[in-house]
RNA sequence: CGGGGCGUAGCGCAGCUUGGUAGCGCGCACGGUUCGGGACCGUGAGGUCGGAGGUUCGAAUCCUCUCGCCCCGACCA
């Protein structure tokens, strides 16, 4: 391509409403426009990359034997009826009515569409293993669509779906897609953990979260330092923490204590002033789950792990009391509610009723009790419901947990028989009797990774593209007014191009600092600088994006120095 | 959904408090000088001041409503 006829609309200054760096990235190097909120355009050198992510994507997907197909993103509101998720999906859903007032909607996710695909067509147990993929828009009113392509209401995805006779049939299929998983992370050049997650209610048996590493990520997930152990914090293992130094003490006489204005940890701690720290406090919280109204009681320093304690109560999830309902369950107020005098069901972590002399609420205002113990003092249900934090021990081996942000760019589930059930999709095995068929899915965020890769790879000046992914590998750059640096490098491009290098032309009749400047904002991973001071000695300079210094070659072994270097990138 | 911020030229911004016929930088077009890390001089094009309504002789500016975008939060006491 020659850069003088490419649409690569840089801009000096970003955009004001930017502030991650991939978005200001590619909304400054021209690979990227908005519409609306969480819409928008690629333009051509955000298509070239999003082509080359694919071109990973497809080329593992079709290596592990799935096959590309292409559904619907415009469909009938009946599927997701079929299966209760017309009501589930809520707000989420972008329904449409057509002109004859018919129901339906954008999809958000295929299953329903894929297991109905699957129920007209597989028949047969000879029909499995099938594994069917497609690389495609999906569409999701998200509440707060944010980061430029890292959260949009459209967006591309590649979803999988995983067809098999039996449960361990089906867990093949899933270790199969994450060992291709693996590959085409490693080769998007990501850094990333694979985590346990939340299968979520539906379904889901076993189910892992590709986390790419980033301190813009939405996600908090912790991760060892020692062994492969990681996963999401929602449903992280925390284990025990050490307690605090005072825990060794004897129990004193239970003392009740004044405490005016002291509604959170922090302002407890301070009111006791040097007498204590958070970890030798408790926090109670108290829950409404389903019909029940109980207090979860954690140290002091430590988070309520929600989803960890909505899965011990057995519901779907449990959501914080209101002020009204803390004030009609306990008799006070927020602040002051503590497991002494609480008449309900009470759940405690282990480091909480670890905790000897603990600080907690008197449910009383204003009051705390200093010198709180668990048995003598309250009874709980002893039960792990806290939030795994760094510092933790590992669950798995005797090495710590670090907390890292990540952004989640695949996830992979075993459905089971949720939807083959829901929806009657079923084969028939050798004796001829009929099972519903097994499934799992397997999503990757392609446009979310463009700019997920962009938050990997970047400095101040720019774009750093990982060679596989780059719009082009190589930018020759003449320089100078003369004739010879711009015939020098149109030979070389040239040669390149007959290599099947992508190679840009950067033929513009821009002074050097301008070049240089938008070579590194595109994020090209070579650049050949051909200037005649140079070419006086037969030699151009090779740069990669990513090293300080060029060094010069031979002006006419510059297309096989390309390719060497190219080779070195990409191994 | 709650809170905060912002909408003035393609991009970044000033002007608004104290109403008086819209300005700066970058970018763009043309001419000239320059030419190895976002050059300089000159000339010029480009704006229903997000939209609607109101107050006023007069509104970018004041009032009301509305739309859009961004950020934080969505209850950890």
């Amino acid at each position: 391509m020659r850069y003088s006829r490419a649409f690569i609309p840089t801009l000096k200054e970003a955009p004001k409403d930017a502030t991650m760096p991939s978005h200001v990235l590619m909304l400054r190097a021209g690979y990227a426009r908005m519409v609306g909120a969480g819409i928008y355009e690629l333009l051509p050198l955000g298509t070239r990359v999003l082509h080359r992510i694919e071109r990973i994507i497809r080329e593992e997907m079709d290596a592990a034997g799935a096959q590309e197909l292409l559904m619907p993103t415009f469909v009938p509101g009946d599927y997701f009826k079929e299966t209760g998720r017309w009501d589930l999906y809520g707000p989420t859903l972008l329904r449409i009515e057509d002109r004859k007032g018919g129901e339906y909607h954008l999809a958000p996710t295929h299953e329903e569409i894929v297991t109905d695909l699957a129920r007209r067509e597989v028949k047969s147990y000879r029909q499995l293993p099938l594994n069917l993929y497609q690389i495609q828009l999906k569409y999701r009113d998200e509440p707060r669509p944010r980061g430029g392509l890292l959260r949009c209401r459209e967006f591309i995805m590649k979803d999988a779906y995983s067809f098999d006779v039996s449960e361990e049939a089906a867990v093949q299929s899933y270790e199969q897609m994450r060992d291709t998983y693996h590959r085409i992370f490693t080769r998007l050049g990501l850094e990333y953990r694979v985590v346990e997650a939340d299968s979520g209610a539906i379904g889901g048996k076993q189910s892992a979260e590709f986390q790419v590493l980033a301190q813009t990520g939405e996600d908090w997930i912790v991760a060892c330092s020692s062994c492969d152990y990681a996963a999401n914090v929602e449903v992280a293992k925390a284990g025990l923490a050490a307690p605090p130094a005072s825990s060794a003490a004897e129990p004193q006489p239970l003392e009740k204590v004044e405490t005016p204005e002291t509604r959170s940890i922090e302002e407890v701690v301070s009111f006791f002033g040097g007498e204590t720290n958070a970890a030798h406090t408790l926090k109670s919280l108290l829950y409404v789950a389903g019909e029940e109204v109980c207090l979860a009681v954690v140290r002091g320093d430590h988070e309520v792990n929600e989803l960890g304690l909505a899965r011990h109560l057995g519901v779907e999830e449990v959501v914080l009391a209101s002020d009204a309902a803390v004030k009609e369950a306990t008799g006070t107020e927020i602040g002051f509610v503590g497991p002494v005098g609480f008449s309900g069901r009470i759940l405690a972590d282990p480091d909480a009723v670890a905790v000897r002399n603990a600080i907690a609420g008197a449910t009383e205002t204003p009051y705390h009790y200093k010198n709180v113990n668990h048995g003598r003092d309250f009874k709980a249900e002893v039960v792990p419901i806290r939030q795994a934090a760094s510092g933790d021990p590992c669950p798995s081996c005797d090495g710590t947990l670090e907390l890292y942000r990540g952004i989640e760019g695949g996830h992979i589930f075993v459905l089971g028989t949720h939807y083959s059930d829901k929806m009657q999709a079923t084969f028939l095995d050798e004796e001829g009797s009929s099972h519903s068929i097994v499934m799992g899915c397997y999503g990757i965020g392609v446009s979310r990774l463009i700019a997920a890769i962009i938050e990997q790879h970047h400095d101040e000046d720019g774009i750093r593209w990982p060679i596989h992914v780059a719009p082009f590998q190589v930018i020759i750059t003449p320089i100078g007014k003369d004739e010879a640096p711009l015939a020098k490098a149109t030979e070389i491009y040239e040669a390149l191009r007959a290599q099947g290098v992508d190679a840009l032309l950067d033929d513009r009749s821009e002074r050097p600092g301008v070049k240089f400047k938008d070579a590194d904002l595109l994020g090209i991973p070579l650049r050949i600088t051909v200037g005649s001071r140079g070419l006086k000695q037969g030699t151009v300079e090779l740069k990669e994006r990513t090293q300080n210094e060029s060094r010069d070659v031979p002006m006419d072994d510059a297309a096989d120095a390309v390719r060497d270097a190219m080779a070195a990138l990409q191994s």
